[in-house]
DNA sequence: AGTTCTCTCA
């Protein structure tokens, strides 16, 4: 692509925020550190270390035959029954040796495994004191408060877990009745359940149980998660009254809490406080201040955070990247996320579908076409599902950089896909990229098949619809699809009026006031302007300029370029020159247009990029106004006088501003000559320039 | 037994 400047030798170096090339530890070592400690799991075999000698029974609860063999299903013979047949066989090992450890890990995993099985079981029974039980009766009767607690941990049913745990709460005397507790609490996180939290920790108070840390971190990080900060905020000011003193995991939560509450403030200080207190502050408690400062648009702030990160000596991981993509993302400096990915696939990461979803949306924002694809297709080979966020972000990009064809693969892809399927927006895209690339029948089709799944049609769909129209020279249509928005009750928005004035400026003549009705309609200051612009009667001086005026002045800074874009065009397209030029004028009084012309001692320029084709021809007639003018008064002219285009070459165009402008400098004989060496520049020497000028005024003369 | 990642440009 034309614009894709993601390729582009742009060095980090020339960014102070960024130094991506510093050394890195080798590889290997890397790996080495991003190990989590390993934490020493309590097994009822208790192992006294002491001289390398001691021997060690490993074997106490698990059967020999389990050391060979898979468990069997939990179900099929009680755990309990197992450990009892296998009481007689030992073997003792040196606790110290390889296979000590080896066979403490097997005999580990292997009850581990048979105790989240039964935790499937119990996330798909029914909620049920009866059938609850029953699952647990597997467990026999030599269970321990530990089983208890895995058991819980791996669950995911809010209400069999409540029920369990009451069967644990029963069954024996706990003595630590508070993990129990956190563990189903966990259960209600999972489901987003904090009423129920709450309810659990209310209990916890009737029964004596303490809470702890673990307990308000865990209601806190469930209250977030419920999308409720403000919750999360008030269960961390009611610590202390529980005799809880915050931590440094309590602070990482917080940060988060305050973060989503719209807090930053608050988020920063507690992070302040972590760093000179001097806690630990890990890589999560980064990736999350980096997030918050993404989402509030400090950008620079999460490159420092990264540099500060590095600095305290904390290794980034995969969530640390995804949360400074996402972030770069955001800001637009693709090419910055494109060195952040690099930087992460030269450390040995392996990308998620986080790391993904964030590329993706960063290329997909800035357009940059083929890195998004590409991104879209290692999805697809890694068998990794796009949601419908993902796949609208990506068709909207192929609406804006004209992939049609693309588009309609991967609208198709969607259809096919298990939980994706196409919503609204998803249609809208799709006819918009039916529309910018002239296929009027097809744009219909979609939005058949968009009533039929049974969406409305909405705003967004109907502009692109009206454009199609407009571009096909199909004003009925135009009309009729505008009386459409009308009946459905959607008020015109200023993006929508847009659309229906640059379709004027597509719009033979005799057709025009059709046009004019509808935006009279849907704008009646718009309205009105256009009429001034359109009647052949003279109006008083000055009115058509104070009306076009109060328009600029009412509508948003968004669409005032588009808007007095479309309105010169008009001018230029009905031989309007004068009014073009107010228009043009107060577009410079009002800013929107700045910068057009330029002076250097040796060349100056007209700046036409962001104009439309009548904009710039009226640009370039003002300018040479402005230059004979100078010739008149006796100044000298520069050696040197140059026009930008920009290269402008948009998909849907035939030829960009540069290519059409071209005929038009013929057209007028102008000794001006696109420039070798630079894309998008039309360059004259003095001489020409002086020649053309007077010959030029005296042909206007007579012509007068 | 607790903290991070799934925020879609009009």
């Amino acid at each position: 692509m034309a614009y894709n400047i993601c390729s582009s030798s742009s060095s980090l170096s020339h960014d102070p925020h960024l130094f991506f090339s510093s050394f890195s530890p080798p590889l290997a070592l890397q790996f080495a550190l991003f190990q989590p400690t390993p934490r020493l799991k309590q097994s009822n075999h208790s192992i006294t270390l002491k001289p390398s000698l001691q021997l060690t029974q490993v074997s106490s609860q698990i059967p020999v035959s389990e050391r060979t063999h898979p468990p069997n299903p939990p179900n099929s013979q009680s755990l309990d029954e197992k450990a009892n047949s296998s009481s007689k066989s030992y073997i003792w090992v040196n606790p110290k040796s390889p296979r000590a450890s080896q066979l403490r890990r097997h005999s580990y995993n292997a009850r581990y495994a048979s105790l989240s099985k039964i935790a499937k079981s119990l996330d798909s029974c029914n909620p049920v004191e009866e059938d609850v039980f029953d699952i647990l009766a597997s467990l026999g009767d030599k269970i321990v408060e530990q089983d208890a607690v895995i058991v819980l941990n791996n669950m995911s049913n809010a209400d069999t877990a409540a029920i369990a745990l009451k069967h644990f709460q029963q069954r024996f005397e706990l003595n630590k009745e508070t993990i129990l507790y956190n563990v189903t609490l966990k259960v209600f996180r999972k489901c987003r359940d904090l009423d129920r939290a709450e309810k659990l920790f209310d209990e916890m108070l009737e029964r004596g149980v303490k809470p702890d840390n673990v307990t308000f971190s865990t209601i806190i990080s469930c209250a977030r998660l419920c999308s409720l900060p403000k919750k999360a905020i008030e269960w961390f000011e009611k610590m202390p009254s529980f005799g809880c003193k915050p931590d440094d995991v309590t602070y990482s939560v917080m940060i988060d809490a305050y973060g989503r509450a719209g807090n930053v403030d608050m988020s920063l200080s507690l992070y302040d406080r972590a760093r000179t207190e001097k806690w630990r502050i890990d890589a999560a408690t980064f990736s999350t201040l980096i997030r918050i400062y993404g989402t509030s648009g400090n950008f620079d702030g999460c490159l420092n955070l990264y540099e500060e990160m590095k600095a305290l000596g904390v290794k980034p991981n995969l969530v640390v990247y995804n949360s400074l993509l996402d972030a770069m993302g955001r800001a637009k400096r693709t090419w910055q996320a494109k060195s952040i990915y690099r930087e992460m696939m030269n450390n040995g990461f392996e990308p998620s579908w986080a790391t993904y979803a964030a590329l993706l949306r960063a290329y997909a924002r800035a357009r940059y076409g083929e890195d998004a694809l590409n991104v879209y297709r290692e999805m697809k080979e890694k068998g990794m599902e796009l949601n419908v966020g993902l796949y609208n972000t990506i068709l909207a990009m192929c609406a804006d950089v004209g992939f049609t064809d693309e588009g309609v693969e991967i609208f198709e892809d969607m259809k096919n896909s298990e939980n994706s399927q196409p919503d609204s927006w998803t249609f809208s895209s799709l006819i918009t990229i039916y529309s910018c690339s002239g296929k009027v029948s097809e744009a219909e089709a979609t939005l058949n098949g968009m009533l039929e799944a049974g969406f409305e049609p909405n705003i967004f769909v109907l502009t692109s619809l009206i454009q199609c129209y407009g571009k096909a020279n199909r004003t009925d249509d135009v009309v009729r699809t505008f009386d459409r928005l009308l009946a459905l009750g959607i008020t015109p928005d200023e993006r929508f009026c847009g659309c229906l004035l640059n379709v004027m400026t597509q719009t033979p003549k005799e057709d025009l006031d059709k046009l004019t009705i509808c935006i009279d309609k849907a704008n009646s200051k718009l309205g009105y302007v256009v009429n001034l612009l359109l009647d052949e009667e003279s109006i008083e001086e000055g009115i058509f300029k104070k009306e076009a005026r109060e328009l600029f002045d009412a509508i948003g800074s968004d669409v005032r370029k588009a808007y007095c874009n479309c309105l010169i065009d008009l001018c230029v397209n009905l031989n309007l020159l004068e009014k073009a030029c107010e228009l043009l004028d107060l577009g410079l009084t009002l800013e929107i247009y700045t910068d057009i012309q330029s002076k250097s001692p040796i060349q100056w320029s007209l700046h036409l990029k962001s104009l439309s084709l009548g904009a710039a021809l009226t640009a370039l007639h003002v300018w040479m106004n402005d230059l004979y003018r100078v010739l008149e008064s006796g100044e000298e002219l520069p050696s040197l006088l140059g026009i930008n285009t920009g290269h402008g070459k948009h998909k849907y165009s035939d030829k960009g501003l540069a290519g059409v402008f071209e005929s038009h400098l013929k057209e007028l004989n102008a000794p001006f000559h696109e420039a070798p060496d630079k894309v998008g520049w039309f360059l004259t020497t003095k001489v020409a320039a002086k020649s053309w000028l007077e010959s030029r005024h005296s042909h206007d003369v007579v012509a007068a």
